[in-house]
DNA sequence: CCGAAAAGCGCG
DNA sequence: AAAGCGCGCTTTTCGG
């Protein structure tokens, strides 16, 4: 481990300092670290308070305010490579406050490489660097939140002068100029270079799309807010008078529905009485407390999960939400404040508080059933392949494979149980998983599942190759994991559990799919319309005249054709005013 | 008073 | 033989 004894780091305070952080600039260095601390996390309300700029010996801050002139000189007069870690926040600060964008082919981000090296790992820049450089990388941290919670101070109000502060702030820069040195041979030699580079070309769409946000009703939320607590409340009132229960308390109902008679048999992880969705539908056949119950919490779920958050979180009538480029460990992105990649599509009613401006529409864009299609290559199912390129859905055709249907339209009972006997290969669902899902019973399903495994026995293949490989690698390595086309690592969370590893491959490489196509969909322009993303579907908002335009370069771009045995086709939908157009009523 | 865990539910 | 995968948010509950 290398020693942080040598660092030097300083703040621009004087003239002079100035001065001698511009000769510093002026060296040549490898990559340039570049970080920023703000007021706070939301960049429409929360300033930048201080940049910084280091490399592996030396880190400077420098008071924004103060200097907001001498960083933008110095910006401008260095197009060399720039590394941060989570850049894109610091690249949506600095662009708001100061007007200057960092073009994404000079990026690097330590993040990212650290997800992709190691998804399972921390990928905090202080955990990091106290796992990989230095122990001592956490103490300039310590003090910082000790000084922070002694006086009372936060992120907008902590003195920019405070040694803690201000050396926390420029040690960042250094460590993450080192963490860079670190993992960038590391990419090459994992032969992660392709995936690095799409994951920062990803970088570049997002921090662009970070500005666009979405256009939100606020009159038509808060009226459905106001509806909705209504209803909350009387609901709260009548369950109180009949049977002495808070509709919100799991335990007081299940008290309520034993007491009453009622048996309860599906259990919670931890033992408890569960009164699930599932479970209150039945109930709600003998007791009335179960459907009201039901109604409670959908209202609820509606009212403050999505309506109240959009109050509260939007800024000036538009949605910024979080988007997390590596959220989830497959490689998936997730959205969080609000969640809106979660936004319920039984109904209208909480889409179509999403609205495109004035002389706009919104257009979205989806993958057809993706997974399923890359699960179908994955196996080299013949047969289903041949069905999926002849326009089969796929569910159907397993259908019309596992009850020798031919080319007959199966029922619909049929073809949902063959939905979710696909959907329990794709998750690694056993035979009771697989039954309770598909409502029937267990010898149906043990004996469908039976002919499903001989009709389709590629399936079981790829599922025991998956294993095989896994295993493989924890005897040589230590660690089950498996590498998707893309390249993309995918641990076993826990070596003995490696059949949630068959899952990762589909939807990881579903999510690389849906990457690439986003950068795609960029260079061809369309970049400035992306509002949002949802794991297999873009939502734009594009000015009326340019709706036919946007539409064609869509399906030309959007659709995968040629890398898996079947093509990944897209559907579209719109022009649309509100999201929820195409929602029928629940 | 705060934080974490558990349960539940929304999406792909 | 057996295993539902990945997320984010709210409410209740409980312990420190």
């Amino acid at each position: 481990m290398s020693d942080l004894n040598d660092i030097g780091l300083r703040i621009v305070r004087t003239l002079d300092d100035a001065l001698e952080l511009k000769r510093w600039f002026g060296e040549r260095r490898p990559i340039l670290a570049f970080d920023t601390e703000t007021e706070g996390l939301h960049w429409w309300e929360h300033r930048v308070r201080m940049v910084q700029f280091g490399d592996a010996m030396s880190g400077w801050a420098i008071p924004f305010d103060d200097w907001r002139g001498l960083i933008i000189e110095l910006m401008a007069s260095y197009d060399g490579p720039v590394v941060g870690h989570n850049l894109r926040f610091d690249q949506r600060m600095i662009k708001t406050y100061a007007g200057i964008t960092i073009e994404p082919h000079r990026c690097h981000d330590t993040m990212i490489a650290a997800h992709l090296i190691d998804c399972t790992g921390l990928h905090g820049l202080k955990p990091l660097s106290a796992r990989l450089i230095h122990p001592a990388a956490v103490y300039g941290d310590e003090m910082l939140k000790k000084a922070m919670s002694d006086n009372g101070w936060n992120w907008a109000t902590v003195p920019i002068d405070l040694p803690e502060y201000w050396t926390y702030a420029a040690l960042d820069t250094v460590l993450t100029a080192r963490l860079h040195e670190i993992f960038q041979p590391q990419i090459d030699e994992l032969g992660l270079r392709d995936l690095y580079e799409l994951e920062m070309a990803v970088s570049g769409v997002l921090a662009r799309m970070d500005h666009h946000g979405s256009l939100v009703d606020l009159d038509y939320a808060q009226r459905k807010l106001d509806e909705s607590e209504t209803y909350i409340a009387q609901l709260r009132a009548y369950c109180g008078q009949q049977w002495g229960v808070n509709p919100g308390s799991d335990q007081q109902v299940v008290a309520r529905l034993q007491a009453d008679g009622i048996t309860l048999t599906s259990l919670t992880q931890s033992g408890a009485y569960s009164v699930d969705k599932d479970v209150l539908g039945v109930v709600a056949l003998d007791h009335e407390l179960a459907g009201r119950v039901l109604d409670f919490r959908r209202v609820t779920k509606y009212a403050h999960t999505y309506f109240r958050n959009f109050l509260e979180l939007n800024h000036g009538g538009r949605l910024y939400a979080g988007v997390r480029q590596l959220g989830a460990r497959t490689g998936r992105m997730s959205i969080e404040d609000p969640p809106l990649q979660q936004l319920p599509k039984r109904g209208p009613i909480v889409r179509n508080a999403f609205y495109a401006a004035e002389g706009s529409k919104l257009m979205t864009f989806d993958f057809d059933q993706i997974e399923m299609r890359i699960f179908a290559h994955f196996a080299q199912e013949a047969e289903m392949l041949r069905k999926i390129l002849s326009g089969i859905d796929i569910h159907t055709a397993t259908a019309q494979g596992c009850y020798g249907l031919g080319d007959a339209m199966p029922t619909k009972q049929q073809r949902s149980t063959a939905k979710n006997a696909n959907f329990s290969k794709v998750y690694g669902a056993g035979l009771e998983r697989f039954a309770a899902t598909a409502g029937i019973h267990l010898d149906d399903a043990k004996a469908f599942l039976d002919t499903y495994e001989i009709t389709f026995p590629g399936v079981r293949a790829f599922q025991r190759q998956v294993e095989g490989v896994a295993l493989e690698r924890m005897r040589t390595t230590g660690r089950a994991f498996v590498r998707a086309p893309s390249g993309r690592i995918h641990y076993a969370l826990d070596n003995d559990k490696i059949y949630p590893l068959v899952n990762y491959l589909i939807q990881g490489t579903a999510a690389d799919v849906f990457k690439r196509k986003i950068v795609e969909m960029d260079n061809a322009g369309l970049g400035d319309f992306m509002a949002l993303l949802v794991h297999d579907e873009v939502v734009m908002e594009v000015p009326d005249e340019h709706i036919d335009d946007v539409t064609a370069i869509a399906a030309s771009v959007m659709p995968d054709l040629r890398s898996f045995s079947v093509p990944l086709t897209v559907g579209a939908e719109g022009p649309l005013v509100r999201w929820g157009e195409r929602y029928v009523d629940a």
